[in-house]
RNA sequence: GGAGAGUUGUCCGAGUGGUCGAUGGAGGCGGUCUUGAAAACCGUUGUGCCGCAAGGCACCGGGGGUUCGAAUCCCUCACUCUCCGCCA
């Protein structure tokens, strides 16, 4: 959530970023205004009463231990308790209209993100080696894993549904290496420091990082317990210091591999054969919490963290800045990864940075002190792929297949397959 | 899963209806003393909200209730600990 001073001081500033990403209409911001303005009257309203009533409680306190008879104060303070009860009331509901629509309010955007209406607009911001050339036609990761017998979607499907595969032989154990590759680059040359955590998290959580309560049907939930599927090791990443203020020097730089779940609802149609988009899979996440002064320069540094880990695969890929309507609701910049995927003849999204400056920290409650006695500030937040495991997988088959219908194992991959 | 005990400020730990945001200790910070340090002593030390400010309000695990008034009483939920059971 943004810091709600600027729903007090510059609604018109909101409603500018609002059409900047192309989400006018969102939030009834004239509404969002009326009830911030009767918010705080009855706040104020409100403290007055309880000041009466606290004040005239203390003197009927101390009459009678003097044993004297306060029954008219008593009657007096009844007033007082009768308003206090009215504006509680009356700001339980405010409140819940005002929370609901101040978690519509998307983050600010940074300034260096572009104007823009679709992905369309999202400008190339570098790009890493070269499309290979094949002597033949590559095939898509789905037909070579199928034909290879190490992608079977059949059986994922007859076990899980529709969405679900099965790793068999060299699938399993390549996708079990590009973690390990992943995790030990980002621990040992990045400096993270590598965290386990749940895969199964409560609404506190999903709150946190701002799955909840807009997009409750994107995740899966255990209804008679309370707790949600993580749809990204963020989650547990992020939510890790949730109401903490953090001790000790900025930035703090964690990393986890985590499945992932995700219903990929409204997705029908979309990119339904292979690994592209499933409803479980398997990423290496990359999170930390940084000081506000060199947030964004934190973001340029983790997406390079994450860019690596496509440089030691040698595959070749894109980088993509966000375009204004494109950036996430949370998101202040963020930079998409592209890889190449020769088999299917597209770029395909492997990995997304983004600052989130102080719009998760807030929600999620995540400070730190700049010095010891002094008050405590937000964190921002930022997070990104470092890397999504199956489209890896999916992009290494792809890109290392031969002629004669195998996959060579790529030069980073060796000492982890041995 | 069963039984019991807890949950208070940075930490430990008092408080069982009234001037308690909360006694006391430890730790932190500032000071006195000292050549320096230790000790001793003095002071200070939570977060959020409303307000231009003065100031006020809220918070003693979460939520609800009783009461003129609740950290204190009642209900409910969560979590922690101990014992038993089960177990990778």
């Amino acid at each position: 959530m943004i810091d709600p001073k600027f729903i007090k001081e510059d609604i018109e500033g909101i409603r500018k970023l609002l059409e900047k990403r192309g989400m006018t209409g969102v939030v009834d911001l004239d509404r969002l205004k009326t009830i911030d303005d009767e918010r705080r009257s009855l706040i104020r309203k409100s403290d007055e009463a309880r000041e009466k009533r606290n004040s005239l409680s203390r003197e009927i306190g101390k009459m009678k231990s003097k044993g004297e008879n306060a029954d008219d104060l008593m009657k007096q303070v009844q007033v007082h308790a009768d308003d206090i009860k009215q504006c509680a009331d009356r700001l339980a509901e405010l409140d819940a209209e005002f929370t609901d629509m101040h978690l519509s309010v998307p983050n600010f955007l940074d300034g260096s993100v572009p104007a823009g209406t679709s992905e369309a607009d999202n400008p190339v911001v570098r790009t890493w080696g070269e499309k290979p050339a094949f002597a033949f036609t590559p095939k898509p990761h789905y037909d070579l894993g199928t034909d290879l017998d190490i992608l079977d979607f059949e059986r994922g499907v007859k076990l899980a549904g529709t969405r679900f595969y099965v790793y068999k032989g060299l699938a399993a154990r390549m996708e079990r290496a590009i973690i390990n590759l992943m995790l030990d680059l980002h621990t040992k040359e990045h400096g993270y420091t590598e965290v386990f955590g749940p895969f199964i998290v409560n609404d506190d959580s999903m709150i946190g990082t701002g799955q909840f309560p807009k997009f409750k049907d994107e995740y899966y939930r255990i209804e008679r317990d309370g707790l949600s599927l993580i749809p990204t090791a963020e989650v547990p990443l992020t939510n890790l210091y949730r109401d903490e203020i953090l001790e000790g020097p900025l930035p703090i730089k964690i990393t986890m591999q985590s499945a992932c779940f995700r219903r990929e609802a409204g997705a029908a149609g979309k990119d339904t054969r292979g690994l592209i988009r499933v409803h479980q899979f398997q990423k290496v996440e990359l999170v930390k919490f940084a000081d506000p002064a060199t947030s964004f320069d934190e973001l340029e540094k983790l997406t390079r963290d994450a860019e690596e880990v496509l440089q030691k695969l040698n595959l070749h890929y894109r980088v993509v800045l966000l375009c204004s309507a494109d950036t996430s609701a949370s998101s202040a910049k963020t930079y998409d990864i592209e890889v190449w995927m020769p088999g299917l003849d597209r770029y395909v999204e492997i990995s997304s940075c983004s600052c989130f400056t102080d719009y998760q920290a807030r929600r999620a409650r995540i400070r730190f002190r700049r010095e010891a006695g002094q008050k405590p500030e937000l964190v921002h937040t930022l997070n990104g792929s470092g890397l999504a495991a199956g489209r890896t997988l999916a992009a290494v088959m792809e890109n290392y297949q031969t002629a004669d219908g195998e996959i060579a194992i790529p030069e980073a991959l060796k000492r982890y397959m041995e």
